[in-house]
Formats: structure tokens, C-alpha cells, sequence
DNA sequence: AGCACGCCGACT
DNA sequence: GTCGGCGTGCTC
């Protein structure tokens, strides 16, 4: 069945990349087609692409039924693609034609293929011969008779094209037109192979042995920052171009990629296809179909080039896999980790997931014996860990609106004077202010549930994020009865910015966040000048931890190590722990020892302790502790529904209607809480609410949400989106 | 996603 | 009477 052909005229089932959630029955062309064809199909007034996903259902009048206008000139879709987008649809509730759109986004994809002019040796001599003719014609012979454009040729013989195209006419040049996009380098796996220490290269035999078994396996690759995970890995990389299976490494960060390309040309000696927004539209076209036809060896991207259409895929590398931009909505909510776990599942190959702090996650998932375990421990070089301390802010004497507390600030001034960087790390971005007792520190909790209240300023009441309870903001604070110490904490990095450049009015100041820049080349650009001593302090977020190298930064000081440690995001004692551990790892990477300062209100909280002391299996077996005990994921599942529209009494009323109408979901034993505003709670002027749903591990949760959210009929400006595994749940 | 159909309010 | 608002439904 797998090969069958469908004669013109027989009933083939086209799926679309329409949001019609329907295989649509339509004529086999002239010519005939085949299971997994893509095509192009008229629908209404418009011809729309799809793939021949199977035989005709024949249940739709056949007076209406139209023919498939043509088969594009691609490789047509694998069945382990189409298998992989029915289960990536069915797990993440997401419609089957949105998956294919996924999977369709190239540029020219029903274009016909680009073609251009190539120039090779011809068979006629030329009667007169000059000097630029006889260039020309031996720079082509040394590069026997291989085809190049007019321009290389040109710029090769050191002549102007007139010349060539000279040649052409006499039949001494040959000129025929070849595709545009052409096949990526082939890659040598034996090209640049470093030595590697006795702990990489027993990690490296472990993957490649690995990949050999040509069946699905995962492997945690866990080593600290600079034990050489991307060496170790490059050699599963060798390891797939050697059996001629594609591989795919999968980065969080397109700021990252041009680092990483450039290892990996020197260690395959050719670049690698690219895949990610970067990449300019011809480019992305050449990859799509080199992809497909199995003329890209390695690609280097982001999360959507797992939706390529490979040949061959025999390896997936995750790196940094804990980073949370893993998972973000692409149009469709899913987790590329846990996508390239099943599509690797799907076509016997082999994950590799790389990262110093592995999510808890794939932690667990190592507990379980469902994947290998990877360690490497030797560091190169003489760097070593900072020293961690922590700054109890109980003792610090520090006015609102201050976050900078004396003793890091000392620490500052001292690596001023020394003439060496120092980093101020903020935790996040956005806005997520916390309530908290500036005399105790204690955080306000919700009643209802064990969650952070959040200060609305519009509303002048705190709001629990996960159930919607309010209450107004108290005076006193509930646990120590203190009067007037509660505080919204709330450090944005341009008002930590104000800050410290009132503190230290004399240093050079760079303010590092992602949403600061235009594009990741200005990013990167700006962290590299800085990386050389363009800034004496830097205050940053999140991208600071991603892998940049600073070698004249011996401070790190975290300015709110508290962020997220009790209750609110169950996943931010996990972030905290691998945040801290990340940019603790940016101080003294060079010769010089660096020093790491947590600014913490609780000095003798679990977490704290477990980053200063360093102890990370009791840290993980702590919080894995905690999280089976509290039935969430990854030991219980987990699932956020956002509803959207103008109207904000609109969203309330169908979320207050959908957690009241909750049959299914009690039936399998899994609860709703909510709704409650959004994490970010107004997007474009649409109104956002989420509610959450909790279910046990085992509980058959797609299904029994499918039938939930059936029963309420959504009105045209309500919109609803369904996350499974959500990564934050405040 | 588009695009047609259709059912209500303010005009010639 | 009609033009046009955009809510609803269909496309094989």
C-alpha cells in the first residue's frame, strides 16, 4: 500500500494547508499521483498546496469533486513525516493542516524549480587564442569539468565576462542552465576531529555506538559549562555523515548559530544548511528542498527545522535543551524537545540532549532508565567555579526602589579599580512584580492555593495568577506584622540601569535584553564588543547565561536570587537553580577567579543552599521530591487552555463557564483551576485568560480536553488556544 | 485563509 | 426602496 499509485481520475484525499481540519477528496491528475505528493489543488476561487495524504474517502458529492491541478516538483512527503505530524497534532491538540503549514513553510515551494546559467569546459578549441581565453579555459580545466556561473568564472581566470561569454560562442565554454539551488557541500567527517580528553571520547564512542544500534535511544549529555559537550557531540555528528544519515542540531538562540557554524566548518571543513528566521528566503528555499532530496547533511536551526522534510534523519541534537524557548508558539504550541523525542522515535534515530542544567524533566526521564545518562566532568583550562555567597537583604539597608544592597555594591567598586567587569544579572524581563515584607521576607501567598499574589496597579488588589482569587493589598504583612514594609518587587533592566548608573555615574554601563535589539546580529555584535571590554558593568537577563564568554568578568551579582524560589511558577526553583549555576559559570572563565553574589531574603532556603554548597543531585532529588508530591509534571500532566477576544467580560464568562462545565475532565480525575488572567494578561488588545488543568500522569488528558472544550461554541472574536505542558503556570 | 451569503441600520 | 456593516459558513 505504501507505494500506491493513484491513476488519473481515481479518488485521492488532498490534505491542505487550510484551517480546514479535513482530508478533502479530489481526482488524481493527469498522470497520475502518489501517497505523500505534494500538490496543488483548487479550493473555492484559489488553488491552495496540499499532500496526497491517502485514498479518497468518497463521501462528498462527486459532481462537485475537482481534479488535483498539478504535482509540484519536490520530494514528496515521507510516511514518517506524516506519521510524525498526525502524532504532533494529536499530542499537542493542534489541527492537522496547521501541522502541515509547519512543515510547508518554504518560500517557492509550488514554484517551478529556479533555474540559472552555469559555465563548463566545452569540447571546440578557439582558432585565436589570448591570453585571458587560455585563463579561462585552464582555470576551468583544473576544475574538471565541474560547472560554475559566469561571475566565478570571471572572477577565477581574473577576467572580465565578456571573455567567457566569447568562449561560449565559439563552443569552447559550454553554458547550460542547473538549478539554482544546489546541494550543500558534503561535509568530511574525519575533516578537523580534535583530541579529545579520555572523558569526551568515551562519551563520544557512547553516541556513536548509539547511533550504530540504528534504532530510537536518547541520550542526557550533562557537563558543566566547558567540559566540551559540542566536541562530544559533533562526534555523533560524524558518526551519522559516516552511515549517510542527516543530522539535525537544534540551538535555543539564533545568536548562537554563527559561533556554532564556524565550529562546526572547522570540523567538517564545509558549512552546514541553516534553518532559522535569519536566513534570507533563497536560502531557506535551497534548505527545504536540499533537505528533502538529501542533499543537506547537518542543519543547524531553530525548533521548526525539525519540520523539514528529511531522507534520512538519524540523529537530533537538543542543545541546551532546558532553555525555555524551546517552547513558544511558532502558530502551534509545542515543545521541540519533546518533538524531536518523537520524531525521532518515529524514524529510529538517535536525541542527544545537551545541556549543564538539564530540565527536571530529562532528569526524570533518566531516573526512569527512558534515557541514557552522558556526564562529562573534566573541565579544559585552568577557569574554576566562583566562589558563591549569598547577601541576606534582611540586613541590608536598602530604600524602595533600590536593589543594588551595599556589600555588592562594595564588591563593584572593587572591580572597578581593578579594571574588570562585573555582571548584574536579573532573572527576567518582563514585568512579574512580587509582594513581599521588606522586614521579613516574606512572600504574600494565595489562600486558595499555594501560589504568589501578584500586585495588579490597575486594580490596587493582589491577584492570584492561578485560581483568580483577589483580595486587596494589605497594609500589614500577615506574617511578621510589620507596618508599611511591603513592597512590589519589580526591577525591570533599564530601571536597574537608572540605578546603577547613579551609583557609579564615572563606569561604562551596557544594559543586555533581548527585546532591546533589533535583530540578533545587533545583539551579538554588542555582546561582543562588550565581551572585550567595550562596558565596565553589565546588566542583563536571561541572554547573558546563553554560552557568551566574557574572559574579564570576575563579579556576577544576582540581584533577586528569590525571584520564583516559593510557590507561583512550579518550574522557577528548576530555572533558578540552572540560571544561576549558568551565569555563576560566566564569572572567571578566564585565568582571572571569579565571585558570584546572590541577593537573597532567604539565605536558608533549600534552593540557595543547594546552588552555594554546589550540591546538585540533592537539589534536583529535592525538587523532583517536591513536584511527585504535589502531582505536577513532570511526575502528573498539565495543560493551559487561553481564551482571547476585545471583550474582556467575554473571556470571563466562557472561562468562568468552561471550569464550571468540567464533566469530562472529572472524569478522569483531572482538575481545573481558574480562570485567571494570562501571564501576560493583554495582548494586542485582546484579553487574555487561562485556565489550568491538572491531571495524574497515566490520565488519557488530550482526549478527555478534546470533549471539554467540544462542548462550548466559540464566537468569532473569541479565540482559544490549548498548551499542553505549559512551561509556566502562574 | 479567503470569499460569498445574508440579515440589520442610515442614506438617496 | 438600496448600500454596506461584518457575523456565519463553505471550500473537495
Amino acid at each position: 500500500m505504501t507505494d500506491s499509485f493513484f491513476q488519473t481520475g481515481d479518488l485521492v484525499g488532498v490534505l491542505t494547508t487550510q484551517p480546514i481540519n479535513r482530508v478533502l477528496d479530489y481526482k488524481a491528475p493527469e498522470g497520475g499521483c502518489r501517497i505523500g505528493d505534494f500538490v496543488e489543488v483548487p479550493l473555492g476561487p484559489r488553488k491552495v498546496l496540499g499532500v496526497v495524504w491517502g485514498a479518497g474517502k468518497g463521501d462528498y458529492d462527486i459532481s462537485k469533486i475537482r481534479s488535483v491541478v498539478r504535482v509540484l516538483d519536490v520530494a514528496p512527503m515521507r510516511e514518517e513525516m506524516r506519521v510524525f505530524l498526525q502524532r504532533a497534532a494529536e499530542y499537542t491538540l493542534t489541527p492537522l493542516s496547521a501541522m502541515l503549514r509547519l512543515a510547508t513553510r518554504a518560500p517557492g515551494l509550488g514554484d517551478a524549480v529556479s533555474m540559472r546559467k552555469v559555465y563548463r569546459l566545452g569540447g571546440a578549441v578557439p582558432d585565436r587564442m589570448t591570453e585571458a581565453r587560455t585563463k579561462v579555459l585552464d582555470v576551468l580545466r583544473d576544475y574538471g569539468g565541474l560547472s560554475f556561473t559566469l561571475g566565478e568564472v570571471a572572477e577565477m581566470a581574473g577576467v572580465g565576462t565578456s571573455v567567457v561569454k566569447g568562449l561560449v560562442k565559439l563552443g569552447a565554454v559550454s553554458e547550460e542552465e542547473a538549478p539554482r539551488d544546489t546541494p550543500y557541500p558534503r561535509l568530511d567527517p574525519d575533516y578537523g576531529g580534535k583530541a579529545l580528553s579520555a572523558d569526551q571520547a568515551k562519551g563520544a564512542e557512547m553516541l556513536r555506538q548509539a547511533l550504530r544500534s540504528d534504532h530510537y535511544g536518547t541520550t542526557l549529555l550533562k557537563g558543566v559549562t566547558g567540559s566540551g559537550k559540542t566536541e562530544v557531540y559533533l562526534e555523533a555528528v560524524a558518526e551519522a555523515l559516516r552511515m549517510g544519515r542527516q543530522a539535525l542540531v537544534l540551538l535555543p538562540e539564533i545568536a548562537l548559530s554563527g559561533e556554532f557554524i564556524a565550529r562546526v566548518e572547522e570540523r567538517f571543513g564545509m558549512r552546514p544548511a541553516e534553518w532559522h528566521s535569519g536566513v534570507t528566503m533563497t536560502e531557506r528555499r535551497r534548505c527545504w528542498r536540499m533537505v528533502g532530496q538529501g542533499d543537506a547533511q547537518l542543519v543547524v536551526g531553530a525548533r521548526s527545522a525539525l519540520f523539514l522534510p528529511y531522507q534520512n534523519l538519524g540523529l537530533i541534537v537538543v542543545d541546551e535543551e532546558h532553555d525555555t524557548s524551546y517552547k513558544q508558539e511558532d502558530g502551534v504550541l509545542y515543545n521541540a524537545r519533546d518533538m524531536a523525542v518523537l520524531r525521532a522515535a518515529i524514524n529510529g534515530a538517535q536525541v542527544v540532549l545537551a545541556s549543564a542544567t538539564p530540565s527536571l524533566e530529562s532528569w526524570a526521564n533518566v531516573e526512569s532508565g527512558k534515557y541514557q545518562r552522558l556526564e562529562l566532568t573534566s573541565r579544559f583550562g585552568a577557569a574554576v567555579l566562583p566562589d558563591m555567597t549569598a547577601i541576606d537583604m534582611r540586613a541590608e539597608a536598602l530604600s524602595s526602589g533600590e536593589w543594588v544592597s551595599p556589600s555588592l555594591r562594595a564588591k563593584i567598586t572593587d572591580r572597578l579599580e581593578k579594571g574588570e567587569q562585573s555582571l548584574i544579572f536579573l532573572n527576567r524581563r518582563g514585568y512579574a512584580p512580587v509582594t513581599i515584607c521588606r522586614a521579613c521576607g516574606h512572600q504574600i501567598g494565595c489562600d486558595q492555593c499555594d501560589a504568589r499574589m501578584v500586585e495588579h496597579r490597575f486594580l490596587k488588589r493582589l491577584m492570584c495568577h492561578q485560581c483568580g482569587e483577589t483580595k486587596p493589598m494589605p497594609t500589614v504583612c500577615p506574617s511578621c506584622e510589620v507596618e508599611g514594609k511591603l513592597n512590589a518587587v519589580g526591577p525591570g533592566v533599564e530601571r536597574m540601569g537608572e540605578e546603577v548608573a547613579g551609583l557609579f555615574p564615572e563606569a561604562r554601563i551596557a544594559v543586555l535584553s533581548s527585546d532591546l535589539y533589533g535583530s540578533a546580529r545587533a545583539m551579538k555584535a554588542h555582546i561582543e564588543d562588550i565581551a572585550k571590554g567595550g562596558a565596565d558593568i553589565i546588566i542583563g537577563t536571561q541572554i547573558v547565561a546563553k554560552g557568551h564568554n566574557f574572559p574579564n568578568l570576575t563579579l556576577v551579582g544576582v540581584i533577586d536570587a528569590d525571584l520564583g524560589l516559593q510557590g507561583s511558577d512550579l518550574r522557577a526553583a528548576e530555572r533558578t537553580f540552572q540560571l544561576m549555576r549558568q551565569v555563576a559559570g560566566r564569572a572567571g572563565r578566564a585565568e582571572v577567579p571569579g565571585e558570584a553574589l546572590l541577593q537573597t531574603y532567604q539565605p536558608e532556603h533549600p534552593v540557595i543552599r543547594a546552588i552555594l554548597a554546589g550540591d546538585e543531585e540533592g537539589f534536583w532529588a529535592a525538587e523532583a521530591a517536591e513536584r511527585r508530591g504535589a502531582g505536577v509534571p513532570p511526575y502528573g500532566r498539565m495543560a493551559g487552555i487561553i481564551l482571547s477576544s476585545t471583550n474582556v467580560q467575554e473571556v470571563f464568562d466562557l472561562g468562568g463557564e468552561m471550569a464550571r462545565r468540567d464533566a469530562p475532565l472529572r472524569q478522569i480525575g483531572a482538575q481545573v483551576f481558574g480562570p485567571a488572567p494570562a501571564p501576560i494578561a493583554r495582548v494586542r488588545g485582546r484579553h487574555r485568560v487561562r485556565l489550568l488543568v491538572k491531571a495524574e500522569k497515566g490520565a488519557p488528558l488530550q482526549a478527555a480536553l478534546s470533549e471539554w472544550v467540544g462542548q462550548f461554541r466559540l464566537s468569532s472574536n473569541l479565540r482559544m488556544a490549548i498548551d499542553i505542558d505549559p512551561q509556566s503556570f502562574y
